[in-house]
RNA sequence: GCCGGAAUGGCGGAACUGGCAGACGCAACGGACUCAAAAUCCGUCGGUCCUCGCGGACCGUGAGGGUUCAAGUCCCUCUUCCGGCACCA
């Protein structure tokens, strides 16, 4: 035991030392904390309408995956809410502050998979999951949570998925789903296709050590990119986002402005098309193409040098190519290749014949998967023109310059001055773009249009534990869609999860043959399973009606409570949930389900729990705390285990933990965890029981309920500079700065108690504004020193308390007296004195005068009741 | 490479629209209590220097420059760190 953790356990240990510390020193946490949690359950604190007629706020925080039990990730998180939850009760909102499960996932099945290999055992992926939901459910409890569970969702439920196989069959119906052949990326780690948000550089998101394979398969795709402008322009209306947030989804969408130009084919043959198509955004630049270059992939490829000399090179090439993982392809500083297809296109502006190549590092699935190539003014050409000598020719002069094709190193790729550019000769490059654009498209060389690197959201999963697909795979009529009435589809549990392969392919049940709703002829189910990011993509709009088995939602219980005032969550969703959570919320409304197009008005992502952790190389730093890195600390070492059948009471209990979570760090920042931090949180926390205890005890804080005597001078100034200041930190998340506003009126609290004539109804009412503003931080010492105060409610039933201006007036402010900008002594006069008074106080003051001697002040710059700065030379 | 964000004592951090840098906490140090320790309480705490002391001077918010009576805060240049994207034509 080390010392910190003897310190811990000493209230327990010595009470039969020959001085003992008296037992109520110590906040009885394990005692007094449940005992609150079970008094607010039975008042129904938590739950929405309690009290009717009030504005609604819809409080979110992202639900956690049940892996286990609770870690400090959800304590963090879950502070942060429901300080705001309960502040925001108090402040006369109607609250709906839900919590359920993303309870579908690979590492419940793949938990599954172990037992069956490792020891023959069978452990089906829903009980693993049904007893970690109870397991953090006890822990969320024990925390003091104020989450209204009666809207609990579990995805993995039936009750729940059969909800996404619905909005799947409607989005079939209307074509916003559809199962198309695609190059997707498979992990062979987790064994099933990826989605692009989740793939990393070229590894897979959950497998940063696993490269992802490509793989031309059958699959099912959402249609996000049909709303990638909206996605991207209602960006714009979301001012309650973080700026960082917003960038990264706008990058992610990746809309540019371009022109597509057709490039007519020379020397055509019969069947092949007219014309060569390409996407530029350089249209500035078309009269310097020297060549193009194709995907290998670019169907064009195997036609145009079909049955010509080429053949045999160009189909050894792209075989090379194309096997490669596309990731190696295109990894950094891939070397560039490619062949040329022997064939020649015509730039449709100067009639020159430019020889076409495939090259490797041109992607398929962007633009039209062809390229016009202008080596002067872009890196990759000018790299892929000097290994294979074609020709370079500038059409920007850098202003005041002269670029020599035979000297330049690299791609100019600045704005300049159009040179060798036909009628645009002089043009600034900028306005080049333009009038090129128009020319090409007036002339009918091209159109302009755009691209977005976003792509089609593929939901296909190999796996058992996920939604099933909802369709039956006929032979003759192809994929059908379940009928709605037939919904849900459930996993079966005949399931086999010892062998490779996707679980739910093994299921006799599921696999027999069903009949087609169509013709009625045998078919077979999808064993497909969606990606579990459709469940978190509507969960917030199933809490506003999470009982109903009719609706996924009913759409008045939408239009009042949505879209979620407050989100709260992980940054590292910045991507891919947010961004389909945002797409499938205007999907819902475009099904009609839903009315309010962007689910999250304001979004907080709060950082990450880190510890200190050496690592091989003998550094240390603090990193995210993980199961793998050993470097994580156990809520429940602070809160026991007896909420879950144990004997532990835990060191500290739940409050002195959620006043850690929020102390030091801003919440937007890591927070580090601290043994010492830690038991500084919960030495306050028992300061503060122990000041309570003994001013109740020798009557002081009694019951006295009348208006103070006289005016209270200081102490009822810092009452309420203490509300205004708190009140604010709450609004803007600045939890570190109200707790430390806090522990001054604390200490204020103590001095202000120590005084022997201290006017008891005065000390009363900071003690009362103490306990409300510290409330929604440490929830149950707090009513329980409300109740000992005398009060029979609850101290959630109290308003929050408003600051009085006339109270925070001052009569004297202390001026600093500044010379040249250098403070050289300061001067106490009444409040409000004019510059004039300020003036005479400041030249009395001993060391102005000093530094003032022999000098001539030529100016004073007055700020009324903080400072003075005389200019004097 | 591109796009964001950040840099303040030994540490986490505070400082609302430019107006007394270092709130609050942690650690450290000194003291009280104790046979002793723990716990608890009180005090000191950016650096350098002058002064017996009271007090005072100079330096100080990653580096360099600038604007201003006044800069952690605004502008320019640079460095480092964190996050995101990355052959996207």
């Amino acid at each position: 035991m080390t010392p910190r953790e003897r310190a811990w356990t000493i209230p327990r240990l010595c009470t039969e030392d020959a001085r003992p510390m008296a037992r109520e020193d110590f906040f009885p946490h394990a005692e007094i904390e449940p005992r609150w949690q079970r008094r607010w359950q039975e008042e129904g604190l938590a739950r929405t309408g309690r009290r009717t007629g009030r504005p609604k706020f819809y409080l979110l925080e992202m639900f956690p995956y049940p892996s286990g039990h609770m870690h400090m990730g959800h304590v963090r998180n879950y502070s942060i809410g429901d300080a705001l939850a309960r502040f925001k009760r108090m402040r006369g909102f109607d609250v709906l502050y839900p919590m359920g499960f993303d309870a579908f996932g690979l590492p419940a099945e793949n938990a599954a998979i172990k037992a069956a290999r490792e020891r023959g055992e069978t452990l089906n992926p829903r009980d693993f999951t049904e007893q970690s939901i109870a397991s953090i459910t006890a822990d969320l409890r024990r925390m003091g949570f104020s989450h209204d569970w009666e809207r609990e969702v579990a995805t993995c439920r039936p009750f729940y998925y059969r909800w996404n196989q619905l909005f799947f069959l409607q989005m079939l119906e209307c074509g916003l789903a559809e199962r198309r052949s695609a190059a997707v990326n498979w992990c062979p780690e987790c064994k099933t296709v990826l989605a692009n948000e989740q793939v990393e550089s070229g590894k897979c998101w959950r497998h940063t050590e696993t490269d992802v394979e490509v793989r031309q398969l059958d699959q099912w795709f959402l249609k996000i990119t049909a709303y990638a402008e909206e996605l991207l322009s209602s960006l714009d209306t979301l001012g309650g986002w973080p700026e960082h947030v917003k960038t990264m989804q706008r990058n992610w969408i990746g809309k540019s402005q371009g022109t597509v130009v057709y490039f007519p084919l020379a020397d055509r043959r019969p069947g092949e098309p007219e014309s060569v198509e390409i996407f530029t955004t350089r249209a500035d630049t078309l009269y310097g193409v020297t060549f193009m270059s194709l995907a290998p992939e670019h169907p064009l490829v195997e036609i145009l040098t079909r049955g010509t000399d080429r053949e045999a090179e160009v189909r050894a090439f792209v075989s090379r190519t194309v096997t490669q993982d596309r990731f190696a392809r295109t990894a950094e500083n891939r070397e560039k290749e490619g062949v040329s297809l022997g064939r020649e296109a015509i730039n449709p502006l100067t009639g020159e014949r430019v020889p076409i190549f495939a090259a490797n590092f041109v992607l398929m699935e962007y633009g039209t998967g062809a390229i016009m190539a202008v080596p002067a003014h872009d890196q990759r050409d000018f790299e892929f023109a000097e290994k294979y000598g074609v020709a370079l020719k500038v059409v920007i002069q850098p202003e005041g310059g002269t670029l020599d094709p035979r000297r330049m190193t690299g791609a100019f790729v600045e704005p300049g001055v159009q040179v060798n550019s036909g009628p645009f000769d002089g043009l600034p490059s900028t306005e080049g773009l333009t009038r090129i654009s128009e020319f090409v498209e007036a002339q009918g060389f091209g159109r302009r249009t755009v691209q977005y690197k976003l792509r089609d959201w593929l939901i296909s999963r190999q796996r058992y534990w996920g939604t099933p697909i909802p369709v039956i795979h006929c032979p003759s009529c192809g994929p059908v869609g379940v009928p709605t009435e037939q919904l849900p589809v459930r996993l079966p549990d005949d399931v086999d999860f010892g062998h490779d392969g996707n679980p739910l392919a093994s299921s006799p049940s599921f696999t027999a043959p069903v009949p087609c709703p169509k013709c009625g002829a045998p078919g077979r189910r999808e064993t497909d399973t969606m990606d579990t990011f459709i469940d978190s993509s509507w969960y917030f709009l199933r809490y506003l009606d999470a009982a109903n088995g009719d609706v996924p939602f009913r759409r008045d219980a939408e239009a009042k409570w949505m879209p979620v005032d407050q989100y709260i969550g992980g940054v590292e969703h910045a991507i891919l949930h947010l961004l389909y959570a945002r797409f499938f919320t205007k999907a819902l409304c475009d099904l009609g389900h839903a009315t309010h197009r962007e689910p999250f008005a304001r979004l907080f992502t709060q950082g990450m729990v880190c510890k200190e952790h050496t690592f091989a190389d003998g550094t240390t730093r603090s990193v995210k705390m993980s199961k793998s890195l050993g470097n994580t600390v156990d809520p429940r070492l602070f809160v026991g285990d007896r909420h879950i059948g144990g004997t532990d009471e835990g060191r500290t209990g739940a409050d002195a933990l959620r006043l850690f979570m929020l102390s030091d760090s801003p919440p937007e920042n890591q927070l580090d965890w601290s043994d010492e931090s830690m038991e500084g949180a919960s030495r306050f926390l028992n300061r503060v029981w122990r000041f309570f205890l003994t001013q109740t005890g020798e009557g002081r804080l009694g019951s006295e309920t009348g208006a103070p005597k006289g005016e209270g001078g200081d102490f009822r100034r810092e009452i309420h500079a203490a509300i205004r200041g708190i009140t604010e930190d709450y609004e803007r998340f600045a939890f570190n700065t109200a707790i430390a506003k806090a522990r001054q009126l604390f200490r204020a609290l103590e001095t202000f108690a120590a005084a022997p004539d201290a006017d008891a109804a005065l000390l009363r009412q900071g003690a009362e504004t103490f306990l409300l503003l510290l409330s929604p931080i440490m929830p149950h010492v707090c009513d329980e020193l409300w109740s000992r105060l005398g009060h029979a409610e609850s101290i959630f039933t109290r308003d929050w308390p408003a600051h009085d201006d006339g109270a925070l007036a001052v009569s004297e402010v202390e001026i600093a007296v500044q010379i040249l900008g250098k403070v050289r002594g300061r001067v106490t006069v009444p409040a409000g004195s004019d510059q004039a008074t300020v003036e005479t106080a400041a030249m009395a003051e001993p060391n102005v005068a000093r530094h003032l001697e022999g000098k001539t002040v030529r100016k004073a710059v007055f700020v009324k009741d903080k400072m003075i700065n005389f200019v004097a030379s």
